[in-house]
DNA sequence: GTGAAAGCGCTAACAA
DNA sequence: TTGTTAGCGCTTTCAC
């Protein structure tokens, strides 16, 4: 009886004599249950193998225990940090995560939408949605915007543009560098934009000009690849490339070398974020360490608590920007340590 | 009235002046309804801005509209294009993608049965979860197994020996290499596992002895850039290396080059996928294309389709194993066409 | 401390 | 063709 499926909390309730109630309070723990119906109870979970619905208690609290990430694509071990980082916390509170790539889908403005009808809180990188619908939707449900910087909402970022500056300073003053090209695509990437930025920042600072347009082809390590032959062919080779991220360098480490270009001795390079590789590749690659899964975890971390007390109508999130800090490390590929 | 909150058929049903039923029938495009009685609906749907909610249809039609994915990891081009396979097929359904790295957590079992609660079937990469549990939850939704083999199991893979077999025997027919070895760790990949047994078969058949244990630090870029500097110590470097994926290959192009290596000169490399970045990288790269993507597509295509008649109690899917094609991709590294 | 009962939003017989 | 009604599984007042 009751159909062949899974127990119910009634099942529960009668193999242990008790109500429903009774059941759904042991479920979460309620101390008012006295220990013997609390045990008695348990015992009869164990017995049937009850585990809650999640549909049924979705409906009746009126939550999908699910947190929805927004990013440009899913490849890349950033993303995968990014979205470790969110995942240990969702999971800490029981909470899934579905992830949404939007430069791969052609209707990603529906897709997010559709998103934020099965999640309770959204965790979006800067650059994947218009900032008038993140804003629309920010009004229905919790959102954090990862990298990328917005008035009206919680924010958690670094300072790309200092980090750049920074580095980009490095190469000039160090290593004497004059002619220093950017790679990496700004569109659409608060955060490449950022850094572009700090590099000019730095150039300007030096009184020298970019040694030609940055190399846009993409913020992935095929892109760094083709920047690589792109260059080469163009035969005007930079002393130092600043790239807007380390899978970008890592496409330029694994393709100028077979063309016959030395790196740090023909060219400089550095990239962003410190990935695993960037310490094992060779030459090292010289970056700035971003604390990834902590962007993750803290955006996560800032979901779930507006999740938590979400009763009522819902009050959007008050506006927050949380910059956390960023770490240059300085290795072979600029032209340190060799 | 009826809360501040979104509004649900009923508001839909009294706006439009019909019943609960009629519009649920609306909303599913049931024929039997009258154009006019139609029209007035999706009006009142309209102005009022309403859409199904989730939580309610999947309490009553206990489905979650939600497809579990589990990956070893989520770094990486070959799981970011093999979510993507499945994503595409799940949009189009209505259902969501869950994605669950399971070497990431000490608690992947726990996780896994987690998953499974909130899905309505399962993908699962070969080698993530133990055989047994496996089974169990074969018996309970439906479940694809990518890339493994299970006699009792749906599973979707392409035949890596054969094709580590032949790629092995083009290095030794074609270029006369005698001294090869493996990159990549077996254990827990039955992927990697055949890509072995195929790269075995071709020395046996050549009368050959593998120059060396397998390196077996992982299947990532930056293990195989360890392989490359741990090869490179020994000192005793091998005529062509094996690798168990492009991954790898991409991890030695950006180190073994740096460290005086020339490749395919010193070191003839082979990998396995055809990444993008393989025709991209400085030497192109040798390898095996997989239809990833298809595999990706394939097993979520098989899993709802079981999903969508799941009426009854539940029957696990009968057995099938499907077998995609590959294709040998030749290029530079492997001393073709230098 | 425990139970009865009214929903959460939607679907699907069964009636009309 | 449309409406009525009884759930789906769980939570949560409100009585007892």
């Amino acid at each position: 009886m009751a159909g062949t499926g899974r127990p119910t909390v009634r099942d529960v309730a009668r193999h242990a004599g008790v109500s429903v109630a009774t059941v759904s309070r042991v479920t979460h723990d309620d101390p008012v249950v006295t220990g013997g119906t609390r045990d008695r109870v348990l015992a009869s979970m164990q017995a049937l193998g009850y585990t809650p619905s999640v549909l049924g208690s979705g409906l009746a609290y009126q939550r999908h225990h699910t947190l929805g990430v927004v990013l440009p694509g899913l490849g890349g071990p950033y993303f995968a940090a990014l979205i470790q980082g969110a995942e240990s916390v969702a999971a800490e509170a029981g909470v899934a995560v579905n992830v949404l790539g939007t430069h791969l889908r052609h209707d990603a403005v529906q897709a997010v939408h559709q998103l934020a009808l099965r999640t309770d809180g959204l965790i979006v990188q800067g650059g994947t949605v218009p900032d008038d619908l993140l804003g629309a939707i920010a009004e229905k449900l919790p959102v954090v915007l990862v990298a990328g910087e917005h008035p009206d909402l919680v924010t958690v970022r670094t300072d790309g543009r200092a980090a750049a500056r920074g580095l980009t300073a490095h190469l000039v003053e160090a290593h004497g560098h004059r002619r220093l090209r950017f790679v990496g695509a700004t569109h659409g990437s608060p955060d490449t934009t950022a850094r572009y930025a700090g590099f000019r920042d730095a150039l300007a600072a030096a009184g020298l000009a970019e040694h030609g347009e940055p190399v846009r082809h993409g913020l992935e390590a095929r892109y760094g690849a083709m920047a690589a032959r792109q260059l080469h062919a163009e035969g005007d080779l930079p002393d130092a490339l600043v790239c807007a991220n380390d899978e970008l360098a890592f496409g330029v480490l694994a393709t100028l070398p077979g063309l016959g270009v030395a790196i740090p001795r023909d060219v400089a390079i550095v990239g962003f974020d410190d990935l695993d590789l960037a310490a094992l590749a060779s030459p090292t690659l010289t970056t700035v360490h971003q604390p990834v899964h902590d962007l993750g975890s803290t955006a996560a971390e800032l979901v779930l608590a507006a999740t938590r007390r979400s009763r009522e109508p819902f009050a959007p999130l008050p506006p927050d920007d949380r910059v956390l800090p960023t770490r240059p490390v300085l290795r072979e590929s600029c032209g340190c340590s060799t």
